[in-house]
DNA sequence: TACACAGAGCGAAACGTTTCGCGCTCGCAA
DNA sequence: TTGCGAGCGCGAAACGTTTCGCTCTGTGTA
């Protein structure tokens, strides 16, 4: 149905090898290269990108494979993550793992069927087994938001650990010592940040009791029944840490909706991906992720092995090239809002 | 490098022809089955689907072309489509448009270039054109969402209008006469929730205020500034209508900073997507739109008309069949909560 | 005038599958 | 014993590109 390179030297009577010059970008005559463009606005012909997938074994197609893809901070990096690989010539295959492990290895099986190029991932659990098929294809891989153990992946994510170091410790610099933490264990980021947490709190040797220590999912759900909880005891928090936006959503509405002030009565520090920070009243101190940067590094670095991997598969002296792996790890920004208070108890 | 079923051939010494019979479910002795299981199992052999897709002329992907990826809505939906269509052995390829009409034009370009079997677009604007490399490809298309002027396409929706109307219906049940609209003018969805609560107001005969009327976009900031100056009026309304997730989070946000009360100073009903019914306090009586559904009977839709496409391209009389476009509008369900009392003024 | 060379176009093979139509084998019935 | 048909397997063509190496033309140089 569609028109294909055989029409376009039909209608013009070249070659099929002047047509595919020309549609690679290579030199022809003034005269020829009218009489395709012509034919081609004519036959409204496209490129049929898998023919010429096959014979350049490339499928110009990168496997992004999310850990959950029902949430604000994915869908953000999706978009970043398409516009780059859009406008390098890419498309991008997504597939959501629904936070299972054994979707996730579906996934990376999938996307090898398809051919993708390369794969960009956030991964769902700890270990690297689920990623064999691809290492085998030998497709590059970019790891996003968290690592995975054993290493020797690429790697982009945030220093989680650093960066709610710094929150806490700025809740302990206005003399906090009630410090509640709403995070979680079960997700990759959610251990980092705790640890962070913990670390500080032990350095400034301050205990947690167990019912400071809120532990769930990233989920709006278990920020808003957290915070009720904790408003609840007999001795409450003067500040509290919340892991992540979804968190910070829920406990903020819990808040609002009892009789407790923030900062007034309790003090507040969020790990945010969005805009909240220019809403609340008053504004959140926010530890703020740097999402956009965080999906073109990947993006870039993804690209760049696909480069590396097409110029010079080998080195001059002939041995295989060992390519190091890189790790780039991005702060966070601390962005000082109205919500922690000095404490004077 | 990657194994091919030529590998296969070798291996096993059986034919080309017999593995791919293999491969797409045909009959063979057992014998020979187990002896390409086994050569599979040690190759690691998959399926090149470039290779498949030229010769068959399917590629076994879908487009999904969204108006904007960044919002639970859409993510929701993406999650749901997704599934769907991987059951049915399909790859979803996702599109984002960025609420920009020329980048929605792209990419219906782009996609026909990688040649989708099919294609489901949530439109950015109102009118079919840019659709038409499309149309040319003869791919089925379903509409999802909203749909597009002069029609003809296959389109699955919300009954928006109905929804609004009876979710006003239900503020007048109550006494409520001044009641506000936090809503949107520029979206397809908006437009169509913004009539039925209008229309609803005239039939009760109702005027609406110009300050009343806060119309603006689906977002987060909108519904936060758009609440912050009802409440600041000299007479503000006893009843607010909120447009959709984002137009809610904000304003129950700005609400809880005031010192006003749900619904003690105020009632309040809105469009929802998700699960904030759960959580607030009191809990909000909700319009919800039926997401899964939605996604469902969209997916359903195309793979059907994937289905037809293949199976009979021409009625038994040899006649050119002519499809009835098939527009499917579900209900949403009006949710009670706690947030609407009895008007007494 | 002869020669070399650059630039442009061409034919054919290759990529990894599916599919069509033919041929072989085997078992069963007459 | 012969004949027949079902069930499997096979070879070859086809899908729409790219790419390699060849030929041809025309220009500039010795």
């Amino acid at each position: 149905m569609a028109a294909t390179i055989k029409d376009i030297k039909d209608m013009t009577g070249l070659s099929l090898a002047t047509i595919s010059k020309y549609l690679n970008g290579g030199n022809l005559l003034p005269e020829n290269r009218e009489k395709i463009e012509k034919a081609i606005e004519e036959l409204h012909y496209e490129v049929n990108e898998m023919a010429r997938g096959l014979v350049t074994s490339q499928s110009k197609v990168i496997g992004v494979v999310v850990f959950n893809i029902a949430n604000v901070f994915t869908c953000t990096l999706l978009r970043f993550l398409g516009e780059r690989f859009r406008e390098a010539g890419y498309a991008s295959m997504i597939c959501d793992s629904q936070n299972d492990e054994q979707v996730e290895a579906d996934n990376i099986r999938f996307l090898m069927g398809k051919k993708v190029d390369g794969l960009i991932v956030i991964p769902v659990g700890r270990t690297p087994e689920f990623l064999e098929p691809a290492l085998r294809a030998d497709i590059p891989i970019v790891l996003l938001d968290r690592s995975l153990k054993g290493s020797g992946f690429d790697c982009v994510m945030v220093d989680n650990r650093t960066a709610s170091y710094q929150a806490v410790e700025m809740l302990c610099s206005y003399g906090h010592r009630r410090i509640a933490i709403i995070g979680s264990e079960s997700e990759f980021t959610g251990r980092e940040r705790l640890e962070g947490c913990l670390q500080l709190l032990k350095k400034e040797k301050i205990d947690i009791p167990p019912e400071y220590l809120k532990l769930g999912l990233h989920s709006i759900e278990h920020g808003y029944r957290s915070m009720q909880e904790l408003l609840q005891l007999e001795v409450p928090p003067t500040a509290v840490f919340m892991g992540n936006f979804e968190i910070i959503l829920g406990a903020v509405m819990a808040l609002n909706e009892s009789a407790f002030q923030c900062p007034a009565d309790i003090s507040l520090i969020g790990f945010d991906d969005l805009i909240i920070s220019n809403l609340s009243n008053p504004r959140l101190t926010l530890v703020v992720q740097p999402l956009q940067d965080l999906a073109d590094r990947a993006a870039d670095l993804l690209l760049r092995r696909l480069e590396e991997g097409r110029g010079a598969p080998r080195a001059e002296d002939g041995q295989q090239q060992v390519m190091e792996n890189e790790e780039l790890i991005l702060p966070a920004l601390i962005v000082e809002g109205d919500s922690i208070k000095r404490c004077s108890e």
